[in-house]
DNA sequence: CCTGTTTATAGTCAGAGTGACTATTAAAGG
DNA sequence: CCTTTAATAGTCACTCTGACTATAAACAGG
C-alpha cells in the first residue's frame, strides 16, 4: 500500500503518488511504470427483446481462458478513448451496424467490475454497460470472422460465461427491470414506430409479468411525451386482431408518477 | 486502435489482445507493458447533512496541479485491491473513523469517470464512489498533517473543485437525491436513533423542498420495514416543541410506492 | 401562572391514480 | 358467417396523496 500511502491527501486520482521512490514533496517527474499497470477494458450487455423472450448478445471465446465459453462482447479501452467511446465502438464492430445506427442506440453505464481476480491472468478492470436495442436480425460475421461467433441468446440460456459475466448480466436486467419503473427506457427497445401491444410486450418480457391491456394504454397515454401518436398510421399485429396505432418515442425520459411492476414485495 | 482491433472477439477483457506484435492466433506470453497502462483511481463524494444543509467533504490539495484547490478524496486502488476495498480504506484515512465503523457506512459505487484527460499528467480511470454519513465532528487531522486539510464544505459553497470533481459531485447528489425516492437511503444520513423530524430534514436537504410534517410521518409508517419505533424513548428536539418518539433504521431497504419528490415535473 | 411559540402527533377530506373488470370494434381464418 | 384475436373504450371501487385542521407537550418570557 505505499503507493496510496505516500499519495495520501493530494486529492483523488493523483499519480503524483506513483512516482517510484519519491521522498521529497516538491514537483518531480512521474514515472508511469512505477505501479503495477491495470488493463481498462469495457464489457456490454445488449439486450433486445426478440419474440417475447429477453435476449443477450454473445461472443463466442476462441482463446484460454474459457476458451469455448460465451462471453460478453467487449475490449480494450484505448489511450485516447473514453469508456463511453470504447463501448460504442466495440458495440459497432461486435453488430456489424453502422456507426451512424450504433450512435442512436441507448449506451449506459452499467458499474465498474474490479475484483482483483476477475481475470486470472492480470489485473482488467472493466467498466460494464447496458445498451438496449431493437430487435435485429443475427449479427453480421464482418471480417472474414466465424460465422457464427456472436449471437443472440435468451438470457434464461446463458450457463457459465466467461469470467464475471453472469454476474455483470445478472446487474444489467435488474437495473433495466427497475428502469423501465420510473423512466421512459422501454421505447429504446422498441423500433423507430411501434404499437402499444409492442410496448407492452417490453415490460411483460423483461419483468415476466402479464399486463393489463387496457390500463397499460390508459398509464402510458396519460403521461406527456412518453410516446407520440403516428397520425393515420396503424400496422397490423401480425395478421391477427384489429390493426393498433403506431406511435414513435416523446421527448420525456422520465415517468411521473412511476409505473411499478406487479406484486412487488414492499422491500427488496 | 490495434491493440483491440487485435483482441477484438476474444470477449470482453482479454489481455491476451496486448501483447506486443501478436500476429499469431495460438496461446502466447502476454506483456503487460506492451499497453499504454491506466492509472485506476477511486474518489469519494462523502455526503453529509449538518444544520440542514448538504456538506461534503473536501480535502484541500497540496501539489500541482490545481495546488490549492479543493478536492474530493480519493487515491489509488492498489494492486490486491477492489476498486469497493480502495474506497472504504480512503474513507477510513480521511475521515480518521475506526475501520469497523467505516465498514457501517453506506458506500455506493456512483459510475466511473474515464475521460482522457481529465488528469492533465497521464490516463487516470477513477471509479466514484457515494458515501453518506451521519453528521460527525470535523475529521480528525491524524498522521500528524495539516489540521484543516480536510473540512466538511456545503456543497452550494463548492466552487471550481479539482478536476472534473464538480461533475462527479453533481452526479452524487443527484443521484442520492433519486434514490431517497425509492429507497430506504435516507437513514443513513441519520445516527443509530433518530426522530421522524430528522429524517424528514434529511429530505428536505437534500431535495431542497419543504415537505408537510403530517403526510410525511403517515408515509413513513405506513412503509413496513423503513423504521422502527425505539421502546419508550423520546428526545427533546433541541429545547423546544413536544418531545418527538425514537426510531431506528427497519430492514427494507426498498420503497413501495416511491416517497416522490413534490413539484416534479413530468419529465426530466 | 399564564400566554405565545414551537414541534410532534392525530385526524379529516377531496382528488388523482390504479387494479380489476366489462363492452365494443376491427381485422383474419375456417 | 362465425370464431378468434387483439385493440380500444369505459366503469367502479379502492388506495394513496396533498392540503388542511386540531390537539398535545415542551419551552420562553412576562
Amino acid at each position: 500500500m505505499s503507493a496510496a500511502a505516500a499519495g495520501r491527501g493530494d486529492g483523488g486520482g493523483d499519480p503524483d503518488a506513483a512516482r517510484a521512490g519519491g521522498t521529497g514533496t516538491g514537483p518531480a517527474p512521474y514515472d508511469p511504470y512505477a505501479f503495477e499497470p491495470f488493463a481498462v477494458t469495457v464489457d456490454l450487455a445488449v439486450l433486445t427483446v426478440r419474440g417475447g423472450v429477453l435476449h443477450v448478445l454473445l461472443i463466442r471465446r476462441g482463446q484460454e481462458p474459457y476458451a469455448g465459453a460465451w462471453a460478453l462482447p467487449g475490449g480494450f479501452v484505448l489511450p485516447r478513448e473514453s469508456a463511453e467511446t470504447a463501448a460504442r465502438r466495440e458495440l459497432a464492430e461486435e453488430t456489424g451496424l453502422a456507426p451512424s445506427l450504433v450512435d442512436s442506440l441507448h449506451l449506459e453505464q452499467l458499474r465498474t467490475y474490479s475484483e482483483p481476480d476477475r481475470d486470472p491472468r492480470m489485473r482488467v478492470v472493466s467498466v460494464a454497460f447496458t445498451a438496449l436495442v431493437p430487435d435485429m436480425p443475427e449479427p453480421a460475421a464482418e471480417g472474414g470472422g466465424d460465422a457464427d461467433r456472436a449471437r443472440w441468446v435468451p438470457v434464461g440460456e446463458v450457463t457459465q460465461p466467461a469470467f464475471d459475466h453472469a454476474r455483470i448480466l445478472a446487474d444489467a436486467r435488474e437495473r433495466v427491470g427497475s428502469k423501465l419503473e420510473y423512466t421512459c427506457l422501454a421505447t429504446a427497445f422498441c423500433p423507430p414506430e411501434f404499437t402499444l401491444g409492442e410496448l407492452r410486450a417490453v415490460y411483460e418480457t423483461v419483468w415476466g409479468t402479464a399486463l393489463d391491456r387496457p390500463n397499460f394504454r390508459r398509464k402510458v397515454l396519460a403521461t406527456p411525451g412518453f410516446v407520440e401518436a403516428v397520425p393515420g398510421a396503424a400496422r397490423l399485429t401480425g395478421g391477427r386482431g384489429k390493426p393498433a396505432a403506431l406511435y414513435r418515442a416523446g421527448p420525456a425520459t422520465a415517468l411521473h408518477p412511476p409505473l411499478l411492476r406487479p406484486t412487488e414485495g414492499p422491500a427488496r
